[in-house]
DNA sequence: TATGAATGAGTCTTCATTCAT
DNA sequence: TATGAATGAAGACTCATTCAT
């Protein structure tokens, strides 16, 4: 055997013992969410993952634990570097929610993490440990940028300090219909994402109502 | 034997021919909507519904087929009677529609509906065909309805024809995110209805930003 | 109401409470037959005895007393006029033979006795007592009339004394293989009962040895 | 490790693989064979095999999948042997016969084979595939092989062609009523299969009238 | 007496979890 | 450490039996 080959099978080795559990997570987060923390079969997500049905137990001491760390560990502070980017950034704040919005949308279907938005919706009522950390580490996070952003606007002088301002959140609602629609009725009415961006971006800055600039 | 006791049997015997299924759909919607459909137990069902597991199945065949009718009850075209209002509704598209959103907040939380849209997202995977039911019966209505609104609010001259017009599902995204937010994280991070209806208000007529008479 | 209408209610409500549990015996033992009685539902056999399921314990404390009565009520002894018969006979034994072995075959088909063979056959375990019953009002007689009929071939020195006369019983098997067979493979291999009944008379006299009139 | 551990373990584990399920159908036939198809628990099956109840669903996916695994295993081509036997047999016909029949009954009676054709009576109601397979793979190779044997007799002059050689069938059905009987009357009322087999085998030869030789 | 809804014990079946290899 | 067979608790479903009307 030669040092090359007994390289890579350490290497290997090694790779395959952090691999297999994000394999797992993965299998185990996309089987969640497809049929539920109940519904779900350890023997499919062993499947998936590639593993067989005893692989799981030595890696997550239960059902309930693998569902917690599939969840949990998909759970990443997503808005960090937003954060840090905004106290830097140097134009207008609409440019910079018009700019932002869209990419929210982008990232959350581009990844997992509305797959993880349908798990924690569905089974917060199960686990509700979950859905409290998941609370903490993304809405908390999320709204405290939204408010920080809000108030960067008010302060420019650029929104109204109003009932909007003062409750943030309704201005992510689309954002969340537009998932909850996707994981409901897509399948017979499919939602033009961008066209969603769009009429957000609209309604939140603009309202609906003719302007005085409109009519004029 | 009295008339009055002959007149109450026989008014009793029909109840509770009737009332009984009624019973049993209100326990197995509670439950499936706490549960889920696949940690649902019927023994739980039965209990609620103040009768015994095998009761279940004079009624109805099987879980699913009592998933599907506790569901489908409950799934009221809501919206004729608004439809019809809309038609006669004298005063302004945003007066009709101000006076409207904090109705369908208080409609939703004050009955089973908030219940409803809770199951319709959680089990719409496992039940497409309910998905599809609930869509045909309730969306595509409350969005034709929507739609009616604000047209009537485009044709008066009130509204902008613009993305959001053109894409109005996005002005009842506050309410589902209120749901949404209901059924996960109130516990521990309450939401106030009416603030948020008046926020969704705001936003919904007139955006973020400093109008020009705002500004002036 | 006329004293005729009065009558003819009375005779049938004597003839409904006999009438009834009669109707309940034959859809009981058509049904046990069929499904045996475990598979047996008294659902479907008050629907085949139109009535309802309640009016069966009216009538029979249980499942296994309707089994027992719809079984014994059936079993009867069929052979007391053939053995007075006997007595008086004037022919030959084998003649008397010749006559009865396709009678035998003709009264059970068109009667319930091969339904009733069946149901012994199948749930004599389950029933000892009703086997042994069946064994006692049936078999014994039979059997008993059988060596009657074998002596009396002997002691008129038509028949041989040896092992058939001895074991009599050999002579009826041929019956009772077609009505296993009947209830097993007709429906797919369908037997000619005259056929069969033709071969059976042909080797319970003569064997299917040459003899030596034959070979003559 | 020694060598023969090594051995004997890898033994034991292919036995295992093969035998549990040999267990369950033994265990599953006796079973079925003494309550039948629908009063037959699994538990008790189980139980018998020296296994637990979910061990059963490893094997078979449903207790009907099992009745049927258990009784076509068991289902063998007896007569492959006999039928090759036959082309060669130097002896009389008679001989044959005469040899062939008390092994048959030996054979039936010392095997599964009288625990089968219960069952294939009693459930053939209930399993018409069964009993078809049953039909094919012993019914008619058994009547294919009696014929054999029949015509062989007559093409030497030793049987006559008449109603039962047309029939050969009949010549069976001795054996077959001790097989019923063993399994209704024979706990009350025994039966000597020696007897029974040497009446079965003269009146098969010689019919029960006196022929010439022997009046003379 | 007849009805058929209600009861709940009894079975089949599933599947998370354990464990011998 | 990996495997997958075995375990048995739990849950859906059936149906004989009861009982109010």
């Amino acid at each position: 055997m030669s040092k090359t080959t007994e390289i890579s099978a350490a290497v290997k080795a090694q790779r395959r013992k952090d691999a297999r559990p994000s394999e797992i997570l993965d299998a185990a987060l996309k089987e969640f969410a497809e049929q539920g923390f109940a519904a779900s079969k350890l023997i499919d997500i062993a499947r998936r993952a590639g593993v067989v049905k005893g692989t799981l137990y030595r890696y997550f001491p239960n059902k309930e634990a693998l569902f917690e760390a599939a969840v949990t560990s998909r759970v990443s502070p997503v808005f960090n570097q937003v954060s840090t980017m905004l106290d830097h950034y140097p134009g207008s704040t609409e440019d910079l929610l018009r700019m932002a919005l869209p990419q929210v949308y982008k990232r959350i279907f581009s990844t997992d993490l509305h797959i993880l938005m349908r798990i924690i919706i569905s089974e917060s009522n199960r686990f509700p440990d979950i859905a409290q950390f998941y609370h903490q580490q993304v809405i908390l996070k999320g709204r405290g940028l939204l408010e920080k952003i809000v108030q960067r606007g008010i302060e420019r002088g650029e929104f109204r300090d109003g009932p909007v301002t003062d409750t943030p959140m309704v201005i992510f609602a689309p954002v969340l219909m537009t998932v909850v629609w996707k994981m409901t009725f897509d399948r017979f009415d499919p939602i033009d994402i961008e066209k969603m961006a769009a009429a957000h971006v609209d309604m939140v800055f603009n309202g609906i109502k003719v302007s005085v600039q409109d009519s004029e």
